[in-house]
DNA sequence: AACAACAATATCGAGTCGAAACAAAATTCC
DNA sequence: GGAATTTTGTTTCGACTCGATATTGTTGTT
């Protein structure tokens, strides 16, 4: 068998396995891997339609995963004040508690056992793959702003950076979170 | 942000966009894996029970997937002679048709790209998560006879090698196959 | 100001999932 | 040999996913 078809087989097993491991503290894959993400991204990406294409479903799937992940009380839907459509989703308290538990946390300890170079060559080829895959599926890249191309880091401060395409500033915290808009910056 | 935690991202992300390659041709993700399977597995893991080990979902789930696959015509599901209980799955020449165009050779193609330095250390990396987290979680290891400890190959003649714990004579096409019984030999 | 085009989300039906309850066949234990 | 136990696959149920369609809000044009 080719490294290739290696490749392609453990990459099948390891995300059933990430599947089954989600299901675990009452939430299913979905819910955790959207939880996750809000956790995670900028406010200008936390609504139903950016969290779709960041999981590459739709936004009706999105909309009900949201409802439950409210239910449950992790995170809250709030109508935004400029555009009376749209739908900024934050996550509780409750909710950030429940991310420390996250059960691809075995990932992560797995991923710990190795030496520090292996750490770094698996890195980048997931990423490799990953990056691969978008570009043949035309999916969208996100990032954080830091590596993004529209990110004007401040020569005075380090407080007060902000985006080119936005024209805000970004808030210390808000530099490493993922965005919707993000483009890749030249080099790697 | 750690080289563990990107990884661990990473194959959340990953696992996500594999699973959305897998709703084409008809078939959802569950049904893709359970007819790769179906394809790859000897004759004596080719049963629902052994699917669901495999696949880490429960045998009721199994059971539905593989009455849909059978009313879409990719496999058949006969009555096992011996145990009476047990099912015996067959994929069907559609069935193995259709494995062709199976959506996760995009990811495949992605690996191919890379350099074979790189194809290598990658497939080990990924083999050493999946171990650590088949270890961690008590999952079954699955795995082809040649690699097995019940594995005896024969002396005079290829053709004929069996396995210690049935007992059997083992075809020569099937040995390259996964089994249930799968148990590593001492070296890696 | 009216109207059309567009965008964000919600709703609905069909199909699926995991868990638990179930039935049938094989095995174990007296 | 027969009752209890285990193993194997199916069925049922509530919750969820998916994709298509509907609803509601926004923007641009005349």
């Amino acid at each position: 068998m080719s490294e290739c078809a290696r490749i392609a087989e453990l990459v099948d097993r390891l995300g059933r396995m990430a599947h089954g491991l989600q299901y675990a503290s009452g939430l299913n894959p979905a819910q955790w891997e959207a939880l996750r993400f809000v956790a995670r991204a900028n406010r200008y990406s936390r609504s139903p339609g950016a969290i779709a294409r960041y999981l590459g479903t739709t936004r009706g799937t999105v909309s009900q995963t949201l409802i439950a992940l409210e239910s449950k009380g992790y995170i809250r839907r709030l109508r935004c004040d400029v555009d009376r459509r749209a739908l900024i989703v934050d996550i509780t308290d409750t909710g950030r508690a429940l991310i420390e538990n996250d059960p691809l946390c075995l990932v992560l300890r797995a991923a710990d056992a190795l030496d520090c170079e292996a750490q770094s060559r698996l890195a980048d080829g997931l990423d490799g793959l990953v990056r691969a895959v978008q570009a043949a599926k035309g999916m969208p890249e996100f990032g954080p702003c830091l590596d993004c191309i529209h990110f004007c880091p401040s020569n005075e401060d380090a407080e007060s950076c902000h985006c080119a395409l936005t024209d805000e500033p970004i808030p210390a915290g808000e530099t490493a979170k993922i965005c919707v808009e993000f483009q890749a910056a030249a080099s790697a």
